[in-house]
DNA sequence: GTCTATACTCAGATAGAC
DNA sequence: GTCTATCTGAGTATAGAC
């Protein structure tokens, strides 16, 4: 796959966050990550304790490149609402779920709060991240001032996991664009 | 677990029901349902041909109940907002996903379209109800003339579903119910 | 209808040679 | 660092006796 350009341990971590986004942490064996690496077993287990190890290694990268994707669009140029539009119509391979938020339906991340940790902090940090944000765009009356930042970043959040759902259950990404045009008609401004 | 109820079928659908929602369809193997329902090996491939056919038989009853559930309170007296409010606010097991939504993410059951489908359906049904129910009550002056009612209804599912994911990131159903108070107060009636 | 036997692969590692 | 050997149990069945 990647043989040629990465190391060994490079290339199981870039594995099995290929594997995790795809088939979840239950559905994704060492036997997978080994051959989707073109590593042997031994090598797996040389570098890391076991599964869980190289789990959470994947994940943490993971979770670093979606807040810093996030920060991207939403610490660039506009006023809130175009930061928070723009942010909501970006470009996603809606049809392969999100990486982060697929993995709270895994039994094994949920038990787990060592894995469950990059998770949480993502997901808050995303939050917080759009709360503030909510609370400048009512400071410029961009926003109704009887809204709650907090529980508008959380209705964000949620229609774009929730987005993922939708479109991954109906085959298309058409319902995700939907649902996000319905939540930006909400919060439109009126002037 | 019932074994003095319900007939070795019934004992093995609902087992795999229980499974399912708990680990999802690639982290519930044919064993642990037969565990759970105190059923033979050779009981469980005498009444289903294998565990694709008996989580589409589980699959499809959990569907059948979600429109059920769903619909007795959409159903039910009040106006659309309200109607919507009473659903969106409804005792949930948050932790505990959606039976239906987290299907989404099992990658067994997103490649098979059999199985796929009644998630899709259920899904698909509620959007519509609820799209007809903002119809409603945009023609009751209810809310703004300009939403359209298919991608409020969108958002409104996501919503729902997306809660789930933040509650079980974070370990606690408050970040569901933050995500519905915000997407209450975007939907409120301004009079 | 249910049980036991059998089969073959995979999951998830550990041990030790090279 | 990587490879091969080995291990115990689970995954997903089929076959045939009772």
């Amino acid at each position: 796959m990647y043989s040629d350009f990465m190391s060994t341990p490079e290339r199981l971590i870039e594995s099995t966050r290929e594997l995790l986004w795809e088939r979840g942490y239950v559905g994704t064996s060492p036997k997978a990550i080994q051959q989707h690496a073109e590593a042997g077993q031994g090598s797996m287990y040389h570098h890391f304790k076991g599964k869980p190890d190289l789990a959470l290694t994947a994940i943490r990268r993971t979770a670093e490149e979606m807040r810093a994707t996030a920060e991207g669009v939403l610490g660039g140029p506009g006023s809130p609402y175009e930061r928070i539009e723009a942010y909501l119509r970006r470009e996603r391979d809606v049809l392969r779920g999100c990486p982060i938020g697929r993995l709270t339906m895994d039994p094994d991340i949920i038990a787990n709060d060592e894995l469950r940790a990059p998770v949480d902090e993502t997901l808050d940090w995303l939050r917080e991240r759009l709360a503030g944000m909510v609370e400048e765009g009512q400071e410029r009356g961009e926003f109704a001032p009887s809204l709650d930042g907090e529980e508008i970043a959380a209705t964000i959040v949620a229609t774009v996991q929730g987005g993922y759902v939708l479109a991954r259950a109906s085959g298309s990404s058409a319902a995700f664009d939907t649902g996000v045009r319905g939540l930006l008609a909400l919060l439109r401004p009126t002037r």
